[in-house]
DNA sequence: GTCTATACTTTGATAGAC
DNA sequence: GTCTATCAAAGTATAGAC
């Protein structure tokens, strides 16, 4: 079946991915529940009606925008993994991955992090809890690697230190200022040296 | 005027407190959008109806739970920043005294975590950002003042490291399960730690 | 691909009896 | 302090014309 011939329901037209990017710019910033259809259809210019002719409902919306995201960084992850020489290469290159990722699906992580605790009551994302399981564990093998190599401090709790990190990187996305002062690789470049550092002078 | 006259719709009778701490707790595990007035009521095993005796509306409850929270944290912030004799006690002190809180308000915690941006749009909650910003104040300052006496490093951009720790300590509301293995001293405490003197051994 | 028109459901809130 | 009954508004979604 070719492109032309294909329902834009089942997936990519143009406008069918513009009207995703703007729905994706609500729901992450207004949140979830707080955008209507109506307000995706006013800020594309068309009647909330004319939406279901793109997409099945708003669960269906946010679901696309989801996965595309994940599975990206997914593999961006494995891929890290594979080629990073030592945990601490690896860990820096994660971090700054992830960072990297804020200015590709600022949306998407937005989204990610404020409505997938709600999301994952839905059948439709199960998948959810999975996925940042599989996180979980991709950050805290190049940890505990870093610890049995010793590179880094074997009396922390490297749970707990992915929690810290994860939370630092992630939350970024809820005050980086794209047109701010601020690059984001100046961002990562500080908090790595913050991480592995520390902020007091010796 | 008495307490046993005062209406209750003023405030504290018992049975108010215990629904709002019920209201707090569904805010801040589905969020204030996704939690309904019905659930409210359910959750207190009475009718929807019934509420609107002791409160005038679904946001005045979220408003009075985050204005009990945010007077106790401003306070306890002033009283840390009078009496340490130093930054690095002060900033040490703040950490704790955000972890502490997890415990004693962790509901609150939440809440103004994630719905601080949404509810910023009413009237009613003008008074959010200005807090924030107060908040902001308060850890800048020990942090320059720290670089300035040589205990932090000078090379960090101060707003960029409060962003960091803010992020750190207060996203910890959504994965610290207060019935699990880490105790809110422990995880502080490794916070401090790493923060201090970076994740790499020397 | 969009519009018109509209059905259906959920939700926050009110009035008055008990 | 709670219940019954009920509203009005807002929300998601559908059907069929253009």
């Amino acid at each position: 079946m070719s492109a032309r011939n294909r329902p834009a329901r089942e997936n990519g037209s143009e406008r069918r991915a513009e009207l995703l990017a703007i729905a994706g710019e609500l729901f992450a910033t207004r949140g979830f529940l707080a955008t209507t259809v109506r307000d995706i259809a006013d800020a594309a210019g068309i009647l909330s009606g004319s939406l279901y002719h793109h997409f099945d409902s708003k669960e269906a919306m946010v679901d696309e925008i989801l996965r595309e995201f994940l599975d990206d960084q997914r593999q961006a992850n494995a891929k890290i993994i594979e080629e990073a020489e030592d945990p601490r290469t690896a860990l820096t290159e994660l971090i700054k991955r992830s960072y990297a990722a804020l200015r590709q699906h600022p949306a998407a992580i937005a989204i990610f992090q404020n409505e997938a605790n709600y999301l994952a009551q839905f059948e439709r994302f199960d998948y959810l809890p999975g996925v940042a399981d599989e996180f979980e564990k991709t950050w805290l093998k190049v940890l505990q690697e870093g610890q049995k190599s010793g590179v880094f401090r074997e009396d922390l709790n490297a749970k707990l230190t992915y929690r810290f990190i994860r939370d630092t990187v992630w939350t970024t996305v809820h005050w980086f200022n794209p047109s701010g002062k601020l690059s984001i690789k100046s961002i990562a470049d500080q908090y790595i040296n913050i991480l592995c550092d520390g902020i007091v002078t010796r």
